[in-house]
DNA sequence: TACATTCGAAACCTATTGGTTTCATGAAAA
DNA sequence: TTTTCATGAAACCAATAGGTTTCGAATGTA
């Protein structure tokens, strides 16, 4: 009764090239599956499935106007991406990563001197 | 001679759950691989291949010590997915998405009153 | 009404993915 | 020097992914 079960979640739909593609064009508008296809070297059948890939993921929704189906992006569940990635930056931003470094330290860690970093970050024993 | 030919790129690297799984693991530190795979319900090939896979994509680096192959997380390459999800926040952050319409309306473009657009945004004519 | 357009569903095919088990090898330890 | 430990490589397997073609059902149009 609540939203159909995801069958692909945001990771796997964004994995293929091709469904990327798809998220773009449909950034810019709503487009019925054959204008939409007719931008891909795939049947566009191919193209429909990558859609229903999409769609099981939220990234984008149908809506039924005569005989044409027209999709259009939902690019909220991207926010998930957003979030995912964001952990893992201030393992690649400096600024972050010695910020983390000091909170740590101030936190009741021992080991708070960094004089002794290197660039591979505090190393828990083994 | 250049970096290895990166058969995985890093949406493909991230679409599995394993793998993500993985680089959390290693977000904290350098690990073996039997460490590495005694976390995960699978046999330590599989979890070695999936290293594999994440090395392929730049994600994670391995460097052998005595018997043992440790691995460490590499999160650069994540920089290229956070870029490609910003492209995206403004079709979901309602204040980018209205500097993005003023800005394309200042910009030239016709159809500048903004006075018939609806949720669906400025649609092109088909 | 007859015809063309738009699309989904189904059946099918091949390559890839994610897993397994087995075996060989190099390093550490007894 | 045996033996044990950590690992990679290879062969294999089942399920999935990504593509195709064919067919039928609605909808719009002549």
């Amino acid at each position: 009764m609540t939203a159909a079960a995801p069958k692909y979640d945001v990771f796997q739909a964004i994995a293929d090239p091709t469904r990327r593609q798809l998220l773009h064009l449909l950034a810019e508008q709503e487009l019925p599956v054959n204008v939409i296809s007719s931008n891909f070297p795939m049947s566009r059948t191919a193209v429909s499935k990558h859609l229903h890939v999409l769609e099981s993921a939220g990234l984008v929704t149908e809506r039924k106007i005569g005989r044409e189906t027209r999709y259009s992006l939902q690019a909220a569940p991207l926010r998930e991406l957003k979030d995912w990635v964001a952990y893992y930056e201030q393992f690649w931003d400096n600024k972050l990563a010695l910020l983390k470094h000091l909170v740590e330290a101030a936190d009741g860690g021992t080991n708070a001197d960094p004089s002794q970093s290197s660039m591979s970050g505090p190393l828990k024993p083994l």
